[in-house]
DNA sequence: TTGTACGCGTTATCAT
DNA sequence: ATGATAACGCGTACAA
């Protein structure tokens, strides 16, 4: 179809051998020659075939990335920050996606990702099953986890018990006690779990605030703006004897002991679903209901959503340049790299002794 | 490093050839060598190799997507709906991001898109210089544009003159006379422009319904949320004799003649931008100013945003179906295929006889 | 139904 | 500084 090396070495009269090293600009090339071979590649359109260049040397020159779902804004950001730092080292991203079904994502971590066609391995998760723990530690090639802690390799993600901390000690700092949680589903089979951390790390956060935890305040769902508008409402009916301005019966535990005076969500897209929740039930944010996230989403300035920052691209950045000297040849040793977080003060989250006084 | 065909065929006792075969499921294979090669692959753990494979049969099993970034909305929603589709017909997916600046859009267009590692590409895009348009023409593989209309080959995205129009009408049965307009800058040496189409749109929607433009009015930043907050600035400091109710002077052009009393945002992003420097301005939404977007962004109903919707998710599937029938044979012809967009009434927008009376 | 042998487009080795 | 040639790992005539 298009020009070969071949066709190049013709036209410029010197052998195939000559041309790649032209091309690739090795010293043991005389200028007149190297202008030679240019001009004649230029003419002809030719470009490199990756393949048969990745077949000779064994380098792909690609990196692969394994996402849960490509438009979630956290996801979506650590991809836009690595693909950043990479691009710039001229490597191609390819996109594993593990979207939804049980299926594809065995097919990725058994199939996919061991094609020979990438270089290395960016791992973009919540939550990793053993089975594809071993896999990732039998690769052939580096591999960075970003998202969560995760003990069998390089790992990048804030740390996210000092994040719920630095939520919670706010929400406790305003006069909240009862402090209701959102979050999201933990799956057993899972060592890995962003969930899990996050929901431990709450009920620690809590008794370090020495606040107790009503059962009745906590619901789960999923990451996402529709399962933190679900939780919430779960909250709302169980906790509630009504859709009212939370003149609660106490602090006790138990269920029907009132609404919970805040709550803190285990993601900003859950915290945008709990602000519509509320306001559906005739709650106002922060008047009768303070609401703290995690994450400092694109949206979250414009809802006025106070919430603990953390930078994903920063974070993408981070995970690629250690691949990047991983391919270097420099060997990375397995830790656990913890990037910031930060408490962004906005309007959903209020003082108790304005509100519920 | 990894086992090849040959150690799968010494396993399995037969011949490389037959390997290949069992392991692609062709007919001319007894059911009991099938079974003892896909125990030896198995046994060895054998991935074929993608570029072994590529550079023999000429296809790579790959496509390419072109976005201009990937943590925004409107893209990675495209990505994921495309994705869903490709990936179940056993496509990879390679991400091309154009990322900002000149000289990298520029390498993707004249290297990265023509390496052979992709069977067809999926141009992602708001704007398209006449060069890059040349390019796409020139590939030697289906492609398909999506975000805009794209005269020069096959192209899917809603009808923007349709969706503004929408919301304009929206707004003027609503009884606001004075819109004001927050869109893209205009590149003018792309003769393929989505903000163009809108800003014009804008104009033509306001002329249909017996409007005027006042063009203190309007103002023009990027398709992001701080870009749609500096347009509305501008425009509230241009226009506005300060920060008032919009107790302006009357509807006739020029600058100074008051606010206008809603604002059309060429999308969400923009719009969200607009909520926030209306509060830092002291402007009541919707009660000082109307605000209506497009997109139906995740984040719209959280915030209560009135907009055309459009279904990105569902672009990108069909430009997916389109792509993946060119490359099963058949040759689609160049032509636009319009997606369907939708008012969504919310909050953001009130009648202007309730509020500036 | 199965095996042999060549070709795909590069890079790397070894000469020259 | 340059050329000839053998890999790289697979698909596919063609032959058996």
């Amino acid at each position: 179809m298009s020009a070969s090396i071949h066709d190049v070495a013709r036209v410029s009269g010197v052998s195939t051998a000559t041309v790649s090293r032209a091309l690739r600009g090795l010293p043991t090339v005389s200028e007149l020659t190297r202008q030679k071979v240019l001009r004649a590649a230029d003419s002809l359109g030719y470009v490199i075939s990756s393949n048969a260049s990745s077949l000779s040397t064994g380098r792909t020159n690609a990196i692969g990335v394994v996402v849960p779902a490509i438009n979630k804004w956290f996801y979506s950001s650590v991809l836009e920050g690595a693909d950043q730092i990479l691009r710039n080292a001229g490597y191609d991203l390819i996109v594993y996606n593990l979207g939804g079904s049980e299926e594809n994502r065995q097919r990725v971590f058994n199939r996919a990702m061991l094609r020979e066609r990438i270089d290395a391995v960016l791992i973009l998760c919540r939550a990793l099953l053993e089975v594809e723990q071993a896999v990732i530690a039998d690769l052939h090639y580096p591999s960075v986890v970003v998202g969560g802690r995760f003990d069998g390799g390089i790992s990048v993600s804030i740390d996210d018990g000092d994040a719920c901390g630095k939520a919670i000690d706010y929400l406790a700092a305003l006069g909240h006690r009862r402090i209701g949680f959102i979050g999201g589903q933990t799956d057993d089979s899972s060592s890995f779990s962003v969930s899990r951390a996050r929901n431990e790390a709450f009920g620690a956060a809590m008794a370090e605030a020495g606040l107790e935890v009503d059962q009745a305040h906590v619901a789960y769902s999923d990451f996402t703006i529709a399962g933190g508008a679900r939780a919430t409402e779960q909250i709302l009916s169980d906790a509630g004897t009504g859709a009212g301005s939370g003149t609660g019966t106490g602090t006790g535990a138990g269920p029907g002991t009132g609404l919970p005076s805040a709550i803190f969500a285990a993601c900003d897209e859950m915290a945008f679903g709990a602000i519509s929740a509320a306001r559906r039930n005739g709650l106002r944010v922060p008047e009768d209901l303070s609401i703290v996230g995690i994450d400092n989403h694109e949206a979250a300035e414009a809802l006025g959503l106070t919430t603990v920052a953390q930078d994903p691209l920063g974070q993408g950045a981070a995970a690629a340049r250690i691949l990047l000297d991983a391919l270097r040849g420099s060997e990375p040793k397995p830790g656990w790299i913890v990037t910031p977080s930060e408490l962004v003060v906005r309007r959903s989250a209020a003082p108790m002794s304005l509100t519920h006084s």
